[in-house]
DNA sequence: TGGGGCGTT
DNA sequence: AACGCCC
């Protein structure tokens, strides 16, 4: 059997786990650059804000308290994860990282009547070990899984913990009660595709013919069906597998058609990116550039450029990045374009140990790769140890625009000495 | 009015 | 490359 556990509004349990004041409050948390709302406690979700909220239309519910707003805190949250998969190892099978707050567990070779306490004290246990609230779905797939946690959750009567057999009444009637767009893989455009079909419920998904699922729609839908009646059919993407790509971007932080801002923040994600690569050691042979106007601002006119540019070997080199991300901006920048975003794309990345030797390499190139591996392990360190942007290629001026806003980020608690919890006697 | 990632066509 | 999906 399969498990997924999830945690319940998680970065805003991760904030109340240190600021008990928050419990019981309308809670949210907002993406980088405080620009929408992303999690939330129940108690806001009851105020009628959902998910992807812009925080500025809620301005003046947050001057008046009615509310709290924290910005994101990634290096708390991350943490507080790996504690959460630490506890389900001990009491799992094994652990599959699926996201920063969803966790996939094995469970080997247990009956069904202990499947569900075991599955509860599991429940118990993180919620002890952590302060993370989760709930938990068991079920002998993933979608199915995915389908329980949902019930888990909504349904008040499942107290956080829903175990389905496959072939069981209690999973026809989910199955029925389950609205398509509610499951793994299900989005908007397919639920209204489905729709014209007579495709209305999970039910109608599981019990429609794969083979026309999958000529009409496509081969990952079909799996999704599958699922949905038992059979496995989606393993999971190695979570320690390196990344296929890699891309680094954000919002400027105001429209902007500035090249020298748009080229420094560029340059950021560039290093950024080519960090990312070397620490899973990789290296990439292309770089893809992208620019992005307001779509929001249907006022201004439109552009949204991207281009890449090939690399005349695999690199990890942040150097190497840069230059040829600078080529395709200026491929792409057009003045009079207001732009909100831009971002770096390392892409058809090998690993670093299987780089092909080149018969054109001569022992000056080599020479060269070697100073090249010092300079890069030397700078990653030095940010590593110092704080992320202690050395950098070139020199940002500290006003930039594109600098990320976070006006109240709380501290981070378990991972910085400087930042623990103070517990004051009085 | 986020910032990633992946797969399919 | 575009589009869809996920969180």
């Amino acid at each position: 059997m399969i498990g997924l556990v999830d945690c319940n509004s998680f970065y805003v349990s991760c904030e109340r786990v240190f600021q008990p004041r928050l419990r019981g409050r309308p809670v949210g948390v907002m993406s980088n650059n405080d620009g929408c709302v992303i999690a939330l406690s129940t108690e806001l979700k009851a105020l009628g804000i959902k998910m992807g909220t812009p925080a500025f239309e809620l301005q003046h519910q947050i001057r008046r308290g009615q509310i709290h707003l924290l910005s994101s805190n990634y290096e708390l949250y991350g943490d507080m994860s790996a504690r959460v998969q630490d506890v389900l190892q001990e009491f799992s099978a094994g652990v599959e990282p699926y996201s920063i707050d969803e966790m996939f567990v094995r469970f080997d070779g247990l009956e069904s009547a202990q499947m569900l306490e075991h599955a509860r004290q599991l429940h118990d246990r993180v919620r002890q070990y952590t302060g993370i609230p989760v709930c938990v779905g068991v079920a002998p797939t993933r979608t199915l899984a995915k389908l329980a946690n949902r019930a888990a959750k909504k349904i008040a009567a499942y107290q956080g913990v829903c175990v389905l057999q496959s072939d069981s009444r209690e999973t026809q009637v989910l199955l029925k009660k389950i609205e398509l767009g509610d499951v793994w893989g299900v989005g908007r455009r397919l639920v209204e595709r489905l729709a014209v079909m007579g495709i209305k419920s999970a039910w109608d998904l599981a019990q429609a013919n794969p083979k026309e699922i999958r000529r009409r729609f496509s081969v990952t839908l079909e799996r999704t069906a599958l699922e949905l009646r038992g059979i496995p059919c989606i393993e999971m993407n190695d979570f320690h597998e390196p990344r296929q790509r890699i891309m680094t971007s954000r919002s400027f932080g105001k429209l902007t058609d500035n090249l020298d801002e748009i080229r420094e923040a560029l340059r950021q994600h560039g290093q950024r990116g080519a960090e990312k690569l070397r620490s899973q050691g990789s290296l990439a042979r292309a770089v893809y550039v992208f620019l992005k106007t307001n779509p929001f601002r249907e006022d201004l006119p439109q552009y949204s450029p991207g281009a890449v540019v090939e690399l005349s070997r695999p690199t990890d080199d942040s150097r190497e990045v840069l230059r040829a991300a600078g080529h395709a901006l200026e491929r792409i920048y057009r003045p009079h374009y207001l732009y909100q975003k831009g971002g770096v794309m390392l892409l058809d990345l090998i690993a670093a140990d299987r780089q092909q030797l080149s018969l054109l390499d001569t022992p000056q190139t080599d020479a060269e790769r070697q100073r090249s591996a010092t300079v890069m392990s030397v700078m990653d360190e030095l940010n590593q140890r110092m704080g992320r942007g202690t050395v950098k290629l070139g020199t940002p001026s500290p006003g930039a625009a594109w600098h990320l806003r976070c006006a109240n980020l709380t501290q981070r608690y378990t991972t910085r000495w400087d930042e623990l919890l103070v517990a004051r006697t009085k």
